[in-house]
DNA sequence: TAAATTTGTTAGATTCGTCTAAGTTATTAT
DNA sequence: ATAATAACTTAGACGAATCTAACAAATTTA
């Protein structure tokens, strides 16, 4: 088994991987808040382990291996926050800590109690989807709000950088996932919009918060 | 905050602790199967803490305050068995393992709610005492089954040393807390009873399994 | 009571995950 | 193209938690 160091490292290097797969030892770094040093000698490791390809001074790669696993342990993370939310009754503004604990368990029962009990689901809380057993994650193509055009009706389908500040900002603006938005108007030196949803006439959104929100056009 | 390890020792030296609360280095030893000489070493480091008295050559005790932070891990650990039996379909064979790790989560949070929703219980799943949120425990006082005479009808209260195979040995034999067992006899020479409950007319148990069983007289 | 055994302590090593300081290589700006 | 900056690596240290080997104290046995 791995460490809970090594899972979170996997994790990230998962997280942070752009088109190519490719992560920067900077990046992990500052995403982790650990030291590069100290990142390059657990990357030296995870390599030793065949989960991670390590060359000098080139961007770093999970092997199928080091994917697999990483897929795993998000798996953990996100079937975790669906259960906080659906079972336990949290919001989806406070379960990322736990989940980020309880990821680390060892114990393939628990999570497939999990499993059963929230009746197999594909996305977390967040909309984020959920790997399946074998870490494979099944990507849903989705757009930003921030590239939707004034006129346009859309759902709320999922959220990027789910800090706790944002959720809670969206709680306070009453936006959910599955919220049906209309884009109003669109402002051209900014990129902020005016939209209505729920009973809301005429909430304003910046680009900032619009360009967090993914949707599905309708 | 404590760690991992830390809060494993605490743990141990309260569930050792005898009516003098003392502990051996030796049975912390062998309990944990930790080596004595790291035992030595982490008692002194606790001893810094304020968490255990030290003295070299003398019995471990804990301070009021390691006393009390045990009792907070028992806390988590018997709140999280309780929620694993009733919130989520498993054995009471089964809860222990899972809430040896879940009991090191740090989320104030996490434990209130599951609290809250088994309506603040004060016995787990195995019948042992929940403690309060300060640590302490209301000690009840049962009876062991071996202690007890022909003739006499007793509930099932507690089970001692809850291992796996005793509490799956309890299921086969279909024993469970608040089962009304009477006691037909008593052999002298081995202390194996016969007793009687729910449908069962002549059932044997071995001296070995009556004095795990806690019971109170009816 | 003296010897043997068990229990407890000290000393020193090891692994893991972290750090700082000091180089080296690559990238960016002038 | 050179200098400045940023990214990356190496070297060496450290705390936490563990171990083994060796020694000391206490307890048990003879
Ligand atoms: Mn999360
Ligand atoms: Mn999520
Ligand atoms: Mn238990
Ligand atoms: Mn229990």
């Amino acid at each position: 088994m791995h460490s809970y160091t090594e899972e979170n490292y996997l994790k990230a290097l998962f997280n942070l991987a752009n088109d190519k797969g490719e992560v920067s030892p900077n990046e992990l770094s500052k995403r982790l808040a650990i030291k590069m040093p100290t990142v390059n000698s657990m990357m030296k490791k995870l390599a030793e382990k065949k989960l991670v390809h390590y060359e000098s001074y080139k961007p770093l790669r999970l092997t199928d291996k080091g994917r697999k696993e990483a897929g795993l342990v998000i798996r953990k993370h996100r079937l975790t926050e669906m259960f906080l939310v659906q079972k336990m009754d949290f919001g989806w503004e406070q379960v990322h800590e736990i989940a980020e604990q309880i990821e680390h368990l060892h114990s393939p029962l628990f999570f497939e109690k999990i499993d059963e009990m929230l009746g197999y689901p594909t996305l977390d809380p967040h909309g984020s989807p959920i790997p399946d057993k074998t870490g494979k994650i099944d990507w849903v193509h989705y757009e930003k709000l921030s590239d939707c055009k004034a006129g346009e009706t859309v759902k709320l389908a999922a959220v990027i950088q789910t800090t706790d500040e944002f959720l809670k900002f969206l709680n306070s603006r009453e936006l959910h996932l599955g919220s049906k938005i209309k884009i109003k108007t669109v402002e051209r030196f900014d990129g902020s919009m005016v939209v209505t949803y729920n009973k809301k006439t005429a909430e304003s959104l910046s680009h900032t918060v619009s360009e967090r929100l993914l949707v599905e056009k309708l």
